[in-house]
Order: structure tokens, then sequence, then C-alpha cells
DNA sequence: TATGAATGAGAGTTCATTCAT
DNA sequence: GATGAATGAACTCTCATTCAT
């Protein structure tokens, strides 16, 4: 009776799947199966695979960087937000954060383009954020668009290491935020 | 006469596809054809489509580092040192430098586990660099394996912004070791 | 329209072309040709060709089963009913016949275990059967399963003579049942 | 040393593989790697695979006749010969008593004439037997060349289940000699 | 004689996508 | 809107066979 739309249930589907296999290991019966609809119906909603895995990375900037700016109107120093933002990133489901790693890589040609778009728009909204930190002078001088890339990149790594099941993966959990806010903080500082 | 021997037409071959399309855009017959051998030859010198792309990453992998460490002896300091790391990891054939971005998102399980495994070993390697620098308070104390993983997702990130064929990418070439160097340097030192 | 429908056309065709050409001379191809459909549908339906071939033979041996008792229940004297069974049999369509010696030699080890239980399934039910004959004393006490197998033998070994195109098989084809009954009503004869 | 030469080295090693695994299982490198030869010399002696395959079932056709030959030489009575005929059947390299199932059902079309061939030879020359024991009236009349294929399927089939490794199998080593012995009295007898 | 690197046709299988119902 | 049977191009991989050495 209070099942999500089927909508909502695919892209739901989409990300747990695409996120915990990649693209290519994730076949659309797959992401019907759990969305508990038919193949019809993703179809119905998206034109393609393509459509369906584009419509899942843009819900997932979105919402981690509708989370971010969240965090960073509270006024707290810069290193401060640099942790929590990062431990927001960590502490999400963890799903997501391997979403982010995987388009990185797209493989497949004709993704790669509209993929490259979504992840400059997002690396792009970062960049602003570090334009406006170095005009209030609480970060140094940087090429903000290389700097949004180094920063994306750096917590990517360290978060697709810490989805891993081993021990060294819990130590990244616990240690990471803090390590990677202070490697952050040290690189941005004045 | 002084072509070079088909294995090492095949791994190159390799790098070359694996790195501009990916892994599962890249099909034997491609690589077949590019390394002027037949299919056969493929399978006659690696077991399976993974091992062949496991020797390309292995390769690259040992060049990059046996790169890192002959500039590392040079006795520069510090912030040279990065600078010329990342010079020429940008100035290597940008294959390469794709080929590492790749391995961050291997989308096929079965390779997972192997790539993982060659990924780490590299990081351990930076993480020792790190270690030494450590003791000769050349770097300040940072968790090690964490920094080498950041290291190489603020690396990979760029590089991989870099290989695109538009105006942005032509700044990120010229512009990106430096300030990468600058992030990095700033991140680490004492 | 009143065509048979795909799964029944591709059953049939597997039928024909494992019991002319044998298990590894039959592929895919040739058996999604003759039924008219596409390779994928084959796949639709089964989800290997072992798994095809598994649903042939089970459903040649329910059949040649069903013919068997349906003739054991008209109470014919010993003699009668084999031959009737075993002129049955001829008469079949001679591939099905031929489908039963395809099954003593299935070389492929996956496929090995599958067929040798569905033989012994076989075996057993015609074991069962002159158990009871051995019970009415119309059968001499013999060991039901190895008499089983080897009336089984018997009668493939002739019929796949008779399946041949020369003078010698139409010899076999018009005196193999009597001639068999004869030999099998001596051997089991109280 | 004394090491069979490379000719019968192959043959051996043919035969091995073939009546474990089958015609189709056993690739012309297992066969030059259990024969201790390149695999340029097995087409240095064999033609081809089929050659080598006919070469092995033709060696096993003839040993296996010489052997009963010389068991019936020894004027023995008609139920006691084919006991022992029977059981040295049995009694051979499991394997060799394989290989006769094997060429129920060769698969490929190309080797079926030649193995048909083979095959009615060897089924001529237990007719011939046949035929002589009729005229001794030590056999009752029967069709010499179809009784003689029933014979074979007999024992092929039940040779065939008694090399399965569970407890029936072995109830059919034991039993089977004699039991179809007497099935093949009974069957035959005046 | 002997070797084994090289060949390539063809095998079974997958899977995004379509469309009649 | 919803369904899932049907499609077929394209994939990885096998293996008997050849031939330069």
């Amino acid at each position: 009776m209070n099942q999500p739309l089927a909508l909502d249930r695919i892209v739901e589907a989409g990300r747990k799947l695409f996120a915990r296999q990649g693209f290519h290991a994730t076949g659309m019966r797959d992401i019907a199966k759990l969305a508990q609809v038919s193949i019809g119906s993703l179809y119905h909603y998206f034109r393609s695979k393509d459509e369906l895995f584009l419509a899942v990375v843009r819900r997932a900037f979105a919402e981690s960087l509708s989370q971010a700016r969240a965090l960073m109107q509270q006024g707290l120093p810069g290193p401060e937000i640099l942790r929590q933002v990062l431990t927001a990133h960590f502490a999400a489901d963890p799903e997501v954060a391997q979403l982010f790693s995987r388009v990185w890589a797209p493989e497949d040609p004709a993704l790669w383009k509209k993929l490259r778009d979504l992840l400059e728009e997002y690396a792009q909204a970062i960049a602003g954020i570090l334009e406006e930190a170095m005009r209030k002078e609480a970060v140094r001088p940087v090429h903000p668009l290389i700097a949004a890339y180094a920063l994306l990149g750096m917590a990517g790594a360290v978060t697709l290491r810490s989805a891993q099941k081993d021990a060294l993966a819990l130590e990244f959990r616990k240690l990471g935020p803090q390590e990677l806010a202070e490697l952050a903080w040290h690189a941005l500082r004045p």
C-alpha cells in the first residue's frame, strides 16, 4: 500500500546494483527484479539503460551537493566543514560513495560524454564553493577546478578502499574522514 | 624484421585500447587486429581477457613505480620531487595515465579482487616512500596508506580530466602538475 | 495460425538433429533454424544446450515408456508383448530410436551424470516390469536391472544398425523386431 | 630407456583418454601430454584426430577378437565359453570396455562411416562364430548378424553401467558376466 | 624427425531492446 | 500503463591443424 512508486523503486534498485556491481555487471533484468517491476516498465520510464544510469548518477550527485551545501551554511570553521562534509560522504549509504567512483571510468564511449558533463557540473559546484572561500581568504589561491577534481579524487579513492571487507577497510572507515579532512585542510589553508 | 615480438605487440595494443575505451568496450578482436596477430595468439599468451588486462595493468604500474623511484634518488627537495613525479605521470603516454583511472572501478566482480591486490601493492609502495620521508621528517605525520590512496586519487582524477579534448583539458595539462604538486606538498609538509 | 508453439518446435527440432547428428555435431544455430525461432528464443526456454538436450531425451524416454506400458496392459502372452514393444520401438520415428543410442556415450562429462540418472530411471522402470513378470512366473529368475540394461543394449544396437541406408539395414528393419523378440523371449522365459 | 616407442605411447594415451572422456572431450593436446610427445609428433604419426581415434578403436577391436578366439579354441561347452568371453571383456582394462560403447554413437558425421565399417567387421566376425556354432547345432537357428549386434549391445550396455562408481556398479561387475552369459546362453541354445 | 607458436572458423552464450497483447 | 516472449548482433573462448625452424 505504502510502497514507493515504480519510478522510485527503479532508480533505487539501479543505485544499489550499479554501485555494488558496476554498470556492465548489472543487467536490466536484475534491476527489474529488485524493483519488482517488469522489464517493459523499465523501458516505459527510461529510454535505455544509459538513461537509467544517468538518472541514478544525477540523483546521487544532487543529493550529495545539497547535503554539502546544508553543512556549509552553518558558519563553522574551514577544517571543521571539510571534516563534516567528508564524514557525511563516508557515512552515506556506502553504495552511493561507490557510485561516485564508478563514474571515473565509464567504459562505454556513448555514456562517456554525458557522464563527463554531469561530473563537470558537480566539480564546478565544488569549484564555486572554493572560489567563494578564496575571496574570503579562507582558502589559499588555487586553481579552483583542478582543486575540485583533486578533492573528489582523494575522497573517491579512499572511500572506495574503505568499502572493502577487510581489517584495513575498517581502519579507513574510522580514520578516513579525519585524515582526509586534514590532508585537504593543509592543502588548501591560506 | 625489427618488429617487436608478438607478446609485446599484444600487451601494447591492450594498453592502448583498454585505456582509450575501457575494459568492456574493448573486444579481443580489436586487440588482435591492432596487434596484428590472430585471436588464437591472444589466447596462446593469455589464458583469458582478464589475464591480459591484468598483465597490462601490472606492466603500467611497474613502469610508473620504477620511474618514480628513479626520480626520488636524485636527492631533490620534497616539493620538487612531487612536481617531477607528477609531471612525469602527465607527460607519460596519456593512455597510461588513463589506465590508472580505469582500475578504480573494474566493473567485473571476478577481476575486482586481482586488481584490488595490484592496486594495493602499488599504494603500499607509495606508502613506504611516505613512511621513509616521515622518518626523515620531510613529511608531517599522516596515515601512510590513506595518504597514498589520497595522492593516487588526486592525480588520477585530474589526469583523467586532462585527457579530454577541450580547452580546459589543455589548461589542466599545463597547470595540473604544478597545482597538484603544490596541493600535495601543502598537504604533506611538516 | 495452427503452428505448434515455439517450445514444441524447439524440442522437436532438437530431437531430430540430436538423433541424426549427435550432440556435438548439432549447433544451437541449427536447432534455431529448423525450429524457425531465434537463437535468443532457445535460451529463453532452456538455460543451456545441455538442458535442451536433457529435455529432448526426457521426453523421448517418457513417450517410449508410456507406449510400452499401454501395450503391456492388453493381457497378451509374454513373447507377443515383447514383439509388439520392439516393433513399436522400430516403427517409431527412427530418429527417436537413434536418440536412445546417443545416450550410451554422452561424451560431455558434465552431461554424463544427468543422462546417467535419466537412463537409470528408465532402466528401473523396465526392471520393475520384469520383477512383476517374475512374480507371476512369466519370466525366469534374473537380475532385473542387469537384464533391463541388457535388453536396452540389445535393442539399441540392432536399431542403430537398422537406421543405416544399405540393404542390410532394410533386412534388419524387417527381421529385427521378430528376431529380437525371440532372443529376448528365450533369454527370459521360465 | 626401455620406454615404449612414441607411436605406441600415443595410441595408448588415446585409448585411455577417449575411453575415459569420449571423443570430443579429449583434445589433441591432452593426448600429446599424456604420451609425452609434442603436438607436432601426433601429426607426424596420424593425419588427423579421426585417424588416431580409428587406430585406437581398430587396435581395441583386434585385441578383443583375438582374445575371444583364443578362448573358443579350448573346446569348452557353449555356456562356459560365453561366460569366459564376457568375463574377459569385463576384466579387461575397463577403459577398453568403455571404448566399445563410445563407438555406438560417434557423433561426428565424418567419422561415422569409418567406424560403422569397423564395427560391422567386428560384428561379422562374431556372426561367423555363431554360424559355425549353428552348423554344429550348438546354437539354435538365428539371424547371425542381428544376433551378433544384439550380443554386442547387451554386453556394451551392462559394461558401461558397471564402469560407474556406485554400489550398483560393483554389483554389476560381480554378477554381470554370469548373468549376461546366462541371458546369452538361454537366448541362443538350441 | 621433432617442435610448438600461430591460426581462425565456429562454438555456446548474453543481454539491451522491441512490440503485440 | 503494463507485460514478457522474442530477437540477433556481438561477445569470449576452444581446438584441430599448419608450418617455419
